[in-house]
RNA sequence: GGGGGAGUGUCCCGAGUGGCAAAGGGGGCGGACUGUAAAUCCGCUGGCUUAGCCUUCGUAGGUUCGAGUCCUACCUCCCCCA
């Protein structure tokens, strides 16, 4: 899009050369106004869940660079809303959390944010309010009178997350109805409160945040801006972040740095250029370097991709401990201690243990039964020697001098089964 | 308020004559081929103490040797009439 424009803003300029633009509401005025000062703006974050994974990841990317650019990033925990419920087409509500599972979710997630921002009392600090803090006091008939006439639910009936939700004949209660009307009041509460005068999202979020824009302007305030990203797929289609194993979160207790590492490492060809622009910090020429790099040789760049990743996340010694594991794993069939373990008990663990337990302990596999199938098809491996037997069982013979086994599913997932 | 249709394997979509652990896709996982890629081909895709047992078809009852399939009530959604 907007291959003519050329933002003077260097937020704008970053955000436009590394791909994340998709939509905006107005590019020009925004530009002028990100040139002319201290821009702040949002994005909304659920708490839902404890972390955030890497479906949030290129949100939190557009604040990093924000911030990086002289601006103030607000991320804007969804307390309030999240007892409310997302009409994001999903077919079932969501469910409602307590406050203390909220807080909790809040305090997970801002630890990823603090890889990411810099949080503080200053001008150029990012902040992480949270719209329970307004959107809880409100009054429903004054909420009504001063907000509520100015929606039309002819609009909102057009909208896309509406619209698939009534056409797959699902329930869309009123309350959830009620989460666009109440997005777009935190879009101008947090005009009033910090200035704000832009919201960014992901694509889907487009017709929410227009909302806001058109009840700022109903309320008068100064001119606010919409700023959507693509939504990101990998190249073959597959939405990003979600594999069998779970989602890929960005908390390293949920997801260790090495798991991390190598769920970029396993990328897509078509897809390494994106995601070195999105989603690590090297300069546009080196990417442009690696992006040239053809057949076998981008896998140099997908290394480099994951471990510019992990740094960003984790750290860079978790990420070169990462890197130098699958070294070992994977380019020297070498048995690398810093693989991801389990620890077993040697009380529990005994003489030996049944392989289609210790690979469930290991996490490698949901189920016995998904055991005893992953080896009728050849998927596990004990010590790099494939399970031929469902009866089959890991003695202590199996364990090197420090008491681990290596247990594998397919060619790629490896867990240490640790005795201790 | 009246009439008609629908809800299926807890990822999704979707067949289903009373014998059903339930067709077929998509997605996912594994195998082969590769470069820890894609594409392609093959296998798998409820749980368990697996020659067997247990739990699944909106919810709760009922008929039957046997119910996803028939009956009753309830919940939810769609369409037509008022």
């Amino acid at each position: 899009m907007t291959d003519a424009f050329k933002p003077r803003s260097e937020f704008l300029r970053v955000l436009t050369e590394r791909g994340y633009i998709h939509q905006c509401s107005d590019l020009a005025g925004l530009d002028a106004k990100a040139a002319s000062g201290s821009l702040a703006a949002y994005i909304g974050f659920d708490c839902t869940a404890p972390s955030l994974h890497v479906g949030s990841l290129l949100q939190i990317m557009m604040l990093h660079w924000l911030q990086q650019t002289g601006g103030r990033p607000l991320a804007l925990m969804g307390g309030g809303t999240t007892m409310v419920g997302d009409p994001s087409g999903k077919d079932e509500s969501r469910k409602l959390l307590t406050v203390e599972q909220i807080e909790a979710n809040k305090a997970g997630i801002r630890k990823v944010f603090d890889r990411f921002i810099r949080f503080g009392d200053s001008k150029q600090d990012a902040a992480m309010p949270d719209n329970a803090e307004w959107l809880a006091k409100l009054n429903y008939i004054e909420f009504l009178r001063d907000v509520g006439r100015h929606f039309s639910v002819n609009r909102m009936l057009a909208m896309d997350s509406v619209k698939t939700r009534l056409a797959r004949e699902h329930e869309l209660s009123f309350l959830e109805f009620n989460y666009m009307c109440l997005q777009a009041y935190d879009f101008v509460e947090l005009n009033r409160r910090y200035g704000c005068v832009l919201q960014m999202g992901g694509s889907d979020q487009w017709g929410n945040i227009i909302t806001g824009l058109d009840l700022g302007r109903r309320l008068g305030t100064e001119q606010l801006y919409a700023l959507t990203s693509p939504l990101i797929a990998t190249a073959s289609g597959a939405k990003m972040g979600k594999t069998a194993a779970g989602a890929i979160w960005l908390d390293p207790a949920m997801l260790s740095p090495y798991d991390y590492w190598q769920f970029w490492r396993n990328s897509e060809d078509a897809d390494v250029e994106r995601f070195l622009k999105l989603f690590t910090r090297l300069p546009l020429d080196e990417i442009a370097r690696l992006a040239a790099l053809g057949g076998a040789e981008i896998n140099e760049a997908k290394k480099t991709l994951a471990s510019e990743a992990t740094a960003l996340l984790h750290g860079r010694d978790a990420a070169e401990a990462s890197a130098a594991t699958a070294r070992q794993t994977f380019e020297e069939g070498a048995l690398a201690d810093t693989l991801p373990s389990v620890e077993i008990p040697a009380a529990e663990f005994g003489e030996g243990l049944g392989a289609l337990s210790a690979f469930v302990r290991a996490g490698l596999v949901a189920s016995t039964g998904e055991a005893r199938r992953q080896i009728r098809g050849g998927g596990l491996k004990v010590n790099d020697v494939a399970v031929t037997d469902e009866r089959a069982a890991i003695g202590r013979d199996a364990l090197t001098a420090s008491g681990v086994v290596k247990l594998s599913l397919g060619r790629k997932k490896h867990v240490l089964l640790r005795v201790v």
